[in-house]
DNA sequence: GACCTGCTGCGGACTG
């Protein structure tokens, strides 16, 4: 065995033994060595089941039993974005501790309350928690928290790329902050993550005031061979003969998945209960047993664990269809193929799928993509006359093949999770004055976008006596105000993020549905529902409301044209896809015809001068060749100009009104620098779960610093022009 | 044209 096998304290080198483990695995030793000799921050990325728990705990276990700490409080702590991730490592800790007397806590809603009163009594070994509850733990037992963590050496951070530029990331980050301030010492930190876009970034996430001093252990390979497949179909008209593109994707899912363990990605909830059932008739049809399983997160967890087991033990053949469910979290062992319905929303994420094919040395790993486009008619919309969804895939799959995927975005204001913090640490507290509070939050904390000015702007909102969040006591004490009492007493507070409202949309007095709104939706904007196109004429944000009229212009395209977060690297790279030559060999028979044809019908839409076609009298297509946030930005800015636009990937769709300026006009005025108010029609800005209680201007700065640019915008319009 | 994640303390009924 290995320098680094000896470092181990002797219990846990008996259970390595008893593993039949003959070596540690690299990023096992390399762990060890820098956790061992010294006390540096690291970051430990692997792909899942690669080993990376031993890598931080083997460690840090041994030193706990050979250096024991005198103080009180848990010897080492770990926080994970999930239930089941926490109760899956404690039973794993509880094998390798076995042996030792540190007991293991999972702390989450569904422990019982003995479990963590006994570990409160007494707090030692390892505590396994999520952000949520050690939030509660501030808040229920703020003046606890030295006694809790005095002992604490380490805090392991899982599923690390899952959060970053997350509001439970942010959250998390302050969490850290405020325990150090707490304990009057730093702590050292570790993060496990899957393969990362930026490691840069990720270190600074880490540990912001000193990035370059976060070691870092990176898992070699990716060397499993990749074997790709587009498939593309064209959905049928309800009079064609033959079977409809569902069916023919289900039948080919059914005819070469059959017999092994495999994910398919279906997108949407609708879409895997309805290849599912698709799936399931197939098997009765042809007196086989079950095998298809949907897996989604409206299903019971009964349900869900069930298909889980039989992913992992491996004894009859599972393939489950599903959301994203089964992205992250709990091991479910190998899969043979990972197939994926549509178009991924982005490229880390078809990353993070794929890697659950392949892991076992010698098999490759496969990628079944699906395609399904438009059957196109004289009246089609330009968007399916493009295929859109194809070349995106497209895009995505070659951005993989050359390892990019999408680093974390920008550091944005997080207003919404600052009000989180700032009731949270009074809580804590009891009381704090301003200055101090906003040297914990926004100097040492995550905040740092945040100046003072902005911070007395945030704090002067919540003090309003109709907001009556916090309020100020004769002396300059900051304290809880009659609301913030009672929202912070309440569970549902320590989630930092919004569970997704839906909105009514309302035409004419009749309610037509219900529908998610994660996006900038302002009046003239065009959105489609249930196969029609709607005119947004006002959004009711704080009634959850939006009041729509029917659409005169144009036809819809197939799925609606409301792009969720595109990076501008991805949209680039389907404009080179829409100009290039290249036929991927990956591509099927149909899939190279849908391109050739999204090909041609880009060149016959007669780009001048180079991003705008005329499609009629009133109506153009700009190419902005950029992500959803620049694209938005222009949106917001023609709809101000008076223009009715639908944005779609890396496209915006531009009607005119009798009084509106001619497009070029207004692009060029906005080229000039004309100013012009994004916000001049209301969009939604309620994205977040404590936005309600914020003023318009703190919504708006908020939206401009995570959802539009309007910095860029001048850059943007030059580029359209043409001009240099 | 999406999807996912999380949650305390107390009172009262019941059991051994």
């Amino acid at each position: 065995m290995s320098a680094a096998f000896d470092k181990l304290a002797r219990p846990i080198q008996k259970w390595t033994r008893q593993q039949g483990w003959k070596e540690l695995r690299d990023i096992q030793a390399r762990a060890t060595h820098v956790l061992m000799d010294g006390n540096r921050d690291l970051i430990v990325a692997a792909s899942t089941a690669g080993g990376k728990t031993e890598a931080a705990f083997l460690p840090l276990l041994s030193q706990v039993l050979d250096e024991p700490c005198e103080d009180s409080g848990f010897d080492v702590l770990y926080v994970a974005p999930l239930k089941a991730l926490i109760t899956d490592q404690a039973r794993r800790l509880e094998e390798i501790c076995r042996d030792t007397d540190l007991p293991i806590t999972p702390w989450h809603g569904d422990v019982s309350s003995s479990v963590k009163a006994k570990a409160t009594k007494r707090p030692r070994g390892v505590l396994l928690i999520t952000p949520e509850s050690l939030e509660a733990l501030f808040i229920r037992r703020g003046l606890e928290i030295p006694r809790l963590f005095g002992a604490t050496r380490a805090v392991i951070l899982d599923e690390l790329h899952s959060v970053l530029d997350s509001e439970r990331g942010i959250q998390m980050r302050s969490l850290l902050t405020r325990l150090e301030i707490a304990l009057k010492r730093p702590i050292r930190r570790v993060g496990l993550s899957a393969t990362l876009g930026d490691m840069e970034l990720a270190k600074a996430y880490l540990r912001p005031d000193s990035p370059s001093e976060v070691e870092q252990v990176i898992a070699e390979g990716g060397s499993a061979e990749l074997q790709l497949q587009l498939h593309g179909y064209v959905a049928g008209d309800k009079d064609d003969e033959g079977p409809s593109a569902t069916d023919a994707i289900a039948q080919h899912l059914f005819e070469n998945l059959r017999g092994s363990d495999n994910l398919v990605f279906g997108g949407a909830r609708q879409a895997v209960e309805i290849y599912s059932d698709r799936l399931r008739a197939l098997c009765e049809k042809e007196h086989l047993p079950q095998e298809f399983y949907p897996h989604h997160a409206s299903l019971s967890r009964e349900h869900r664990d069930f298909v889980e087991r039989r992913l992992k033990d491996g004894t009859a053949p599972t393939t489950a269809i599903c959301t994203s469910t089964l992205e992250l979290g709990i091991d479910i062992g190998d899969v043979t193929c990972v197939g994926q319905i549509g178009a991924p929303f982005s490229v880390a994420s078809l990353r993070q799928r794929l890697g659950r094919s392949g892991r076992r040395p010698g098999k490759p790993a496969i990628l079944r993509q699906y395609a399904v486009e438009a059957k196109l008619t004289p009246t089609s919309n330009f968007s399916d006359r493009l295929r859109l969804g194809m070349v995106r895939a497209i895009a995505m799959i070659e951005l993989l093949l050359e390892g990019w995927c999408e680093p974390p975005q920008r550091e944005a204001l997080h207003l919404s999770t600052l009000v989180h913090q700032i009731l949270s640490v009074i809580a804590e507290r009891g009381g704090i004055r301003a200055q101090q509070l906003y040297g914990i939050l926004c100097q040492i904390g995550p905040f740092r976008q945040v100046d003072t000015q902005l911070f007395l702007d945030v704090l002067r909102a919540l003090g309003q006596p109709e907001v009556a969040l916090i309020e100020q006591a004769s002396d300059g004490l900051l304290l809880l105000g009659a609301n913030g009492e009672k929202l912070v007493e309440h569970y549902s507070f320590y989630a930092v993020f919004q569970t997704p409202e839906e909105y009514r949309l309302i035409s004419g007095g009749k309610e037509l549905g219900t529908l998610p709104i994660d996006n900038m939706i302002a009046p003239g904007m065009l959105l489609i529902f249930s196969g029609r196109r709607w005119l947004v004429q006002e959004v009711l944000a704080r009634d959850r409301v939006i009041l729509v009229a029917p659409a005169k212009a144009g036809v819809p395209p197939i799925f609606g044209g409301d792009p969720g977060n595109i990076h501008d690297r991805v949209i680039q790279r389907m404009f080179d896809v829409l100009e290039g030559q290249k036929r991927p060999i990956y591509l099927d028979a149909t899939a190279l015809e849908l391109l050739d044809e999204a090909r041609s019908n880009y060149g016959q839409l007669l780009f001048d001068p180079g991003t705008i076609a005329q499609l009629s009298d009133n109506a153009a297509v700009i190419a902005t060749k950029t992500g959803s946030v620049r694209t938005t930005t222009l949106a917001l800015a023609l709809r101000a100009s008076g223009f009715t636009v639908q944005t779609h990937d890396g496209f915006l769709e531009v009607f005119g009104k009798d009084e509106s300026p001619e497009l070029i006009d207004a692009l060029s005025a906005l080229a000039d620098g004309k100013e012009v108010d994004l916000f001049a029609h209301s969009p939604n800005l309620l994205f977040e779960k404590f936005h309600p209680h914020l003023t318009e201007e703190l919504l708006q700065k908020d939206a401009l610093s995570a959802h539009l640019d309007a910095s860029g915008l001048a850059e943007l319009t030059h580029a359209i022009l043409g001009r240099d």
